[in-house]
DNA sequence: TCATATATGTCAACGCGGCTGACATAGCGT
DNA sequence: ACGCTATGTCAGCCGCGTTGACATATATGA
C-alpha cells in the first residue's frame, strides 16, 4: 500500500484496498461480538437479546414501534426475544403517558447489570483499539463508518433485514 | 455509573465515545450489507452463500479445510451451502494435485461474475467513504479496526460462531 | 505392509432469529 | 361512531448456525 498511486497500476492497487477495508470490517465484526456471545450463551439468549437490551438502555423509556425502526425487524421477530426478556425480569413495560397504547420498555436493575456485563467487554475492547490507534485515527474511523452508514437505498425506509452474526 | 468520576466529567464523554463507536460499526456492517442481500435473494442465496463465493474468488484453489477455517464454521453448515453453489455451477472442485484427498476450489466463469456483482456494491459504497473521507482518515479507519480485530480469546483457535448478519 | 490419522462428505436432529400473513385488542383522533 | 395506529399473538416457513455419528479416500509413519 505504500506505492499506492505507482504509475503502474493505481485501479489495481484501489481495488486491493478497498477489498482490504472489506475484510477488515467482516473479521472486526465478528470478533467484536465473539465475547457477548459467550455471556448470552450462558443465559440462553442470543444476539436479538443482546441489541434489544443494549438499545433500551440506550434509550429508556423507548416505545415498541421505535425500538422496531432502529432494529429493522419485524414486530413478530422483536416479539419473541422481548417476551423473554420481560418474563425474565431483564425489561418493563408500562403504558406511554399520553398515549396509552404505545409501551415503553426500560431495563430493570437486572436488565442494566446484564447491559453492563455485556457491553463491558465491547467497550474494553474498543477503548484500546482507539488508545493503540491515536486519537487522531479514531477521528478517521468515524468518519469512514459514518460514510458507510449514510446514502439509504432507493427505499425511503430501510427494509427489513439481518444484522447479525 | 454516569457520574462516577465527574468533576468536569471526562470519563462520562469517554463511554459516550465508546458507545458511539459500538453503534456507528452497528450501523455500518447492516448497511453495508443490505444491498448484496437484495442481490443474492434474487438468486435464492444468503449471506453465507457471499461469504463462500467471495473468499474463494479471493483465494483461488482454496482447500475445504482452509475455507472453513477463515470462515469459522462446521464443515456441515458448509456443506449446505458449497454443495448448491457447486449444483448451480458458481464453484468447480479438483483433486489437490499432491494430497489427493483435498478438494481445490475455484469460481468458475459465472462464479467470478456473481462475485462481482455482489461485491460491486460494496466497493462503490467504502470507495465513496474513503474518497469523502480522505486518505488520513481511511488509514485510521483501517488502524481501529485492526485494533479490534486482533487479540483473541484465551481458546486459540477462533470458536465457531454466527457473523453476519 | 498395515495401522492410524487426515481431508472431506453425509445423515439426522435441533435452535435461533429472520420472514409473511392473518387476526385481535386497546386507545387515539376526527 | 368510525377508522387509523400501536401493539400483541398464532401459525408456518426458511437460512444458517450447531452437535453427533458415521463413511470414504488418501496420506503417512512404525
Amino acid at each position: 500500500m505504500a506505492e499506492i498511486k505507482s504509475g503502474a497500476n493505481p485501479l489495481f492497487l484501489r481495488e486491493e484496498e478497498l477489498r482490504q477495508g472489506l475484510e477488515l470490517l467482516f473479521y472486526a465484526y465478528r470478533d467484536f461480538n465473539a465475547e457477548p456471545d459467550a455471556i448470552l450463551a450462558r443465559h440462553k439468549f442470543g444476539r436479538a437479546h443482546h441489541r434489544v437490551i443494549y438499545f433500551v438502555g440506550r434509550h429508556p423509556t423507548i416505545t415498541v414501534g421505535r425500538l422496531l425502526s432502529i432494529l429493522g425487524i419485524t414486530k413478530q421477530s422483536l416479539s419473541r426475544v422481548l417476551r423473554q426478556l420481560i418474563n425474565q425480569g431483564l425489561i418493563t413495560q408500562r403504558p406511554g403517558p399520553t398515549d396509552r397504547r404505545q409501551r415503553l420498555l426500560e431495563l430493570t436493575s437486572k436488565g442494566i447489570e446484564m447491559e453492563r456485563q455485556l457491553s463491558e467487554k465491547q467497550r474494553v475492547r474498543i477503548a484500546r483499539a482507539y488508545r493503540e490507534a491515536g486519537a487522531e485515527a479514531v477521528e478517521g474511523f468515524r468518519k469512514v463508518l459514518l460514510g458507510l452508514t449514510r446514502q439509504e437505498m432507493p427505499s425511503k425506509f430501510q427494509p427489513p433485514g439481518r444484522l447479525d452474526r
